[in-house]
DNA sequence: GGAATGCCGTACCGTACGTTACGGTTCGGC
DNA sequence: GCCGAACCGTAACGTACGGTACGGCATTCC
């Protein structure tokens, strides 16, 4: 019922967290008496503040979407180094997310649902993941356009080669359980391997193939 | 229980067609009494024959693999004409294929698997999946190499490059329920979009940064 | 022709889980 | 000190579904 736009209160907030943690730890064994006991709190009380399981669990994704948006970045720059020091980051950034054990639940938990037609934590999921940082990373890649840095017709399909040479088939795999371990320095070397390639697609110094 | 090597027969086949098709259509009502009304048999013939649950999923997801490998390519080319060719189709029938409703069924269904440990269906799709293509596109890439059209440390990190330049966010979307439709064109499109991307990077007439 | 086998349809069983109900406890306001 | 509200813990209910059992029918084998 509650947490559907407003900001879930402090115990309501520990709640959530105890489902993502379940989530995490027992990936399918997410039921309403699980959550219950692992938050201390009684079903009854679940049920009056999220209405029904899956408002609960919209909620937790909401939860977390709003903590991974936490991360800021600084405004459009000018010079190259700016732009792919800008680009690496967010590169290093999605993978780190991507790779996380929350996320991968949290995803997971998402296309389950998404066979079934309601309450689409999919596209909650979508707006706070892939398109959100979509749209925090086309300012800048436009900066690097005005800039005479970057040449491309559509910021949209740009955007999607840079997450394409970011993300490769990592995500997918995690997704099927794949073993696949990211370490900082790997997911620093990725991060810096796809911005070279999306600078030598589209940067202006190079060759500039058209999308 | 059988189904594990050995080809299934006729009639176990629509059985497991009759899988594909509740899979696609109904996405998460698959139960075994619907497995059984669709494909007008009993539920003891499904125990008897797949074993249990389990069983019968990963015999409708080794189906499905079996069906789309059909799909030859033509040995390793010498001239940079065939070899785009070879690669843009490889991109194009990937691109079909995981934005075909049954592919996007069957990772829902493997995804959700993977949260639980038991029988890894996802292994099972990765394998005849992702891993798949990547073991038919490699000694493409290789024969490339070996002719002077392509340069690359690895083939498994070029042809990573290509899987995401190829995929970039449609999997995930489509896994997520976004409603994005690829027609025909649009196919043909991306994978020479995504083709020439890759001979942009990986191509020894162009320049090529190392991976 | 009769027995056996294979399979369909259906009824049945046990369990897991979402949801509700309720008794007991804590706590803030008067 | 008393009341009501909020909440915890747990019991109870209904249902959905995986899995099993059984009666009937068709086909095959002797």
């Amino acid at each position: 019922m509650a947490a559907e736009t407003e900001e879930p209160t402090a115990r309501q907030q520990a709640v959530l967290d105890a489902v993502l943690s379940l989530m995490v730890e027992e990936g399918d064994k997410l039921t309403m008496t699980a959550v219950a006991r692992r938050a201390s709190c009684s079903k009854e009380t679940l049920y009056k503040w999220f209405g029904d399981r899956d408002g609960l669990l919209a909620a937790t994704v909401r939860w977390q979407a709003a903590r991974v948006r936490a991360g800021r970045y600084d405004r459009p720059t000018l010079d190259i180094a700016a732009l792919r020091d800008s680009l690496k980051g967010f590169a290093a950034t999605w993978l780190t997310v991507i790779s996380s054990p929350t996320s991968i639940a949290l995803n997971r938990l998402a296309i389950g649902h998404a066979a079934s037609r309601k309450s689409n934590l999919g596209g909650i999921v979508l707006e706070n993941g892939r398109f959100a940082i979509g749209e925090r990373l086309r300012p800048v890649l436009e900066a690097g356009r005005e800039a005479g840095l970057l040449a491309f017709d559509d910021s949209e399909t740009a955007f999607r080669s840079f997450f394409g040479l970011v993300g490769r088939d990592v995500q997918i795999r995690l997704l099927l359980g794949d073993i696949l371990s990211l370490g900082r320095d790997e997911i620093e070397r990725d991060a810096a391997r796809a911005t070279d390639q999306f600078l030598a697609l589209y940067g202006r110094t190079e060759s500039a193939p058209e999308a």
